[in-house]
DNA sequence: CATTAGTCCACTTTGTTGATAGGATAGATT
DNA sequence: AATCTATCCTATCAACAAAGTGGACTAATG
């Protein structure tokens, strides 16, 4: 499970995603659209921005923004600056290789080669899919289901 | 990540499946040859126990046992019972669906829809290996390394 | 210079992880 | 019955992370 923290940044920018024409939005804003706990998210954009992800302005007018486009931002990049490795297990991580400590024989490990697979299969997915990807997935899926709602009027 | 108790979990499961012709296998046994913290692993064998994985008998010649057959054993099984949900958001567990509390509309969540694509890849690995091929795995592993020993030594 | 907006720091509460210690209990052997 | 032997059970512990809360500080704008 990824912890709310992670949820609530891939939230967060998948909001500003959304509203990257309108400049900085607000703390306030991202917190009630997206039911987020406003002190809690203050903490998140701001962990976000010192990982390169988002931007900010203070003052009037200010806000956070994201600093790259939303083509530019995996969720597994995200994932992995807030959660950690996305592997089962430090001796298949790509990003965070550690040896098992216990660990006898890493070359005839039959539990690393099958969780080698899952890292593979999670990752396959999430460092392809942007937060630009996200975005469209959604509005396909909006258009299905009011072709759908068409659909059941007739 | 897993948690170690998961790891410890599946190592023992995978030791106790090697060792399943030989009657029951002291605790002490499985710590030392899998460098597993004993009375951590004392623990750990017993919930496997009451999780209907393990059997056990005490006294004398007494130690652990697989309750059924490696065949029988997948590794999700395991993982769902000791560390939880494979699922990385709530909403998209197979075996404990709960919403999210914040999510405004679940349908058309462009994470949720990534995250069951992960999900999915996860669980058909998982769900689909048992302790038997995880150990013919290992074997097979074994033998390679063994054939590319010998076409290195000519 | 007052206001608005955002940063930064300190703290709390609750729970989990990973582990250790000590003794109770049940089964086998003598 | 006495005695090994091994599992079973209870308690404790330090370290850490999750999920916040409160409040002081600072920077930009009108």
């Amino acid at each position: 499970m990824l912890s709310k923290k992670t949820k609530y940044a891939l939230k967060a920018l998948q909001y500003l995603a959304r509203a990257k024409d309108r400049g900085p939005v607000l703390i306030a804003e991202i917190a009630e659209q997206e039911r987020i706990p406003q002190k809690f998210l203050e903490a998140i954009l701001l962990e976000l921005k010192k990982e390169g992800f988002l931007e900010s302005r203070k003052g009037k007018g200010g806000g956070y923004f994201l600093a790259r486009p939303p083509e530019g931002v995996t969720l597994g990049a995200v994932v992995r600056k807030m959660e950690g490795p996305l592997a089962l297990l430090p001796c298949v991580s790509q990003t965070a290789y550690r040896r098992c400590d216990e660990c006898v024989d890493e070359r005839t490990c039959g539990l690393r080669m099958t969780m080698k697979d899952v890292r593979d299969r999670t990752s396959e997915i999430l460092d392809s899919t942007t937060l630009a990807d996200v975005e469209s997935r959604v509005r396909q899926a909006a258009a299905a289901a009011r072709a759908g709602a068409v659909e059941y009027e007739i």
